[in-house]
DNA sequence: CGAGAGGTTGAATAAAGTCAACAAACGTGG
DNA sequence: CCACGTTTGTTGACTTTATTCAACCTCTCG
């Protein structure tokens, strides 16, 4: 589908003269995983609607969030270098997804340099998001993550048609804590703080950002171990 | 190089056939920047010799170590997908890279799929080894921590030529804290215990591996927020 | 309508951070 | 080559933060 382009942000005159007929779409459940963790990799996948998460197992079983994809994110990179899934993904809501053979994405781009360039920047920014995130978790305070949390939410939401100030969150305390490195329980508590200093409003699953700008701060606001940390030189 | 390609690790017989001519070496003093955050990005490196560190820089100018790339890592690509270095990469040695004009590889990707299909595998390398670390950054003590990253350590060096057994750390703890998301006391209490334990002989930058199976153990156990965290279903 | 999952809140605990003192190693210039 | 200041590393005492454990509430869905 010229739909990839648009998911990919391609040139969508480029687009156009792709062959539509070999990317089909596939419909999931809600809580249906797409692929796990050992399994063979061929194909990779964009989101077309719905929500997911992506979760890392340990060798208790025990899940890590890594992200939570959704409309035009790309699934299943990781895979690629060692050809079999090192994580796995699941269905947050009903989803539509646009099946992607990795032997198709490759055939493609050497036809279409423009839709190779735009593959190699898609693995790139995930690389780009995983460093914030690892910049997050080692660094910031729990009122911090859970802040950069909402507003990254918010900012994507909003990329995607969505309104950044009311939105509702399609994952339990329990994901937003593995994801953040966080128990429940804490992710709980800020909130209820961050809904008690007027930053947001949260009811359950809804949230309504009230102060971007202050979210944004706290978001930005005190390292754990600032004092003596490495300045840069 | 066909250097490139060992390093890379590609079929070698493929490699003869690339041009030598238009890979450069650049020689690195220790603690000199190769690329800061911002700069334009137009080209990648691989390291030849030496020992590296790239670094997250934040709002307050301080340092968030992401990786320590040592030979035959390749640096540079988080700032594909936006054009600019989104890091920082500095000696922690003196070094030797080799230049990888990002154009060249897009160009050699274009003519030799082998080329092109390693390149892809070392991208989603790259993101796999940071998800390795975003689930040790959220769910380790900090013993365990420790013991991960000296027994990966120890098996990068093995990797390439050097003893697994004895080596020696060229960061300080200070670079190690800011890595695994610690202060340098947790990282030095740690080191201690380790040796007081017995696993490990330590003395400054000196590290003998006494007990591997023990340390990889030491570094699977305890996530620290086990009890009520998300089972895979 | 009842069971279970998800969410909130409180009190106690444990882990890592902070601050401080000191020792050892490094490296730079006399 | 030595002296001296700076950086790096270790260890201790104390504090802070987030976790743990527990009770309770609410909503959802068979």
């Amino acid at each position: 589908l010229g739909e990839v382009c648009n998911l990919l942000s391609i040139d969508p005159d480029t687009c156009s003269s792709y062959n539509d007929m070999l990317f089909q779409h596939i419909p999931l459940k809600r809580l249906q995983r797409i692929y796990t963790v050992g399994q063979p990799f061929d194909t990779l996948y964009v989101v077309h609607s719905g929500f997911l998460k992506t979760v890392l197992i340990d060798d208790f079983g025990t899940e890590r969030i890594l992200s939570f994809p959704m409309k035009g994110d790309l699934l299943g990179t990781d895979a690629i270098g060692y050809g079999r899934h090192s994580s796995e993904t699941a269905a947050l809501s009903d989803c539509s997804l646009i099946r992607l053979p990795f032997s198709e994405v490759v055939r493609l781009g050497r036809v279409h340099s423009e839709f190779e360039n735009a593959f190699y920047r898609v693995l790139s920014r995930d690389i780009t998001r995983e460093q914030n995130l690892i910049g997050m978790l080692g660094a910031l305070a729990a009122e911090a993550r859970v802040a950069q949390f909402l507003v990254g939410l918010a900012d994507r939401f909003n990329s995607i048609g969505y309104s950044d100030k009311l939105f509702n969150l399609r994952m339990t305390r329990q994901e937003i804590g593995s994801y953040l490195g966080l128990t429940f329980e804490t992710v709980s508590r800020v909130m209820s703080a961050l809904d008690a200093a007027g930053l947001i409003n949260i009811d359950i699953k809804t949230v309504e950002i009230k102060d971007a700008t202050g979210l944004r701060a706290l978001g930005r606001k005190r390292p754990r171990t600032s004092i003596h940390s490495l300045r840069a030189r």
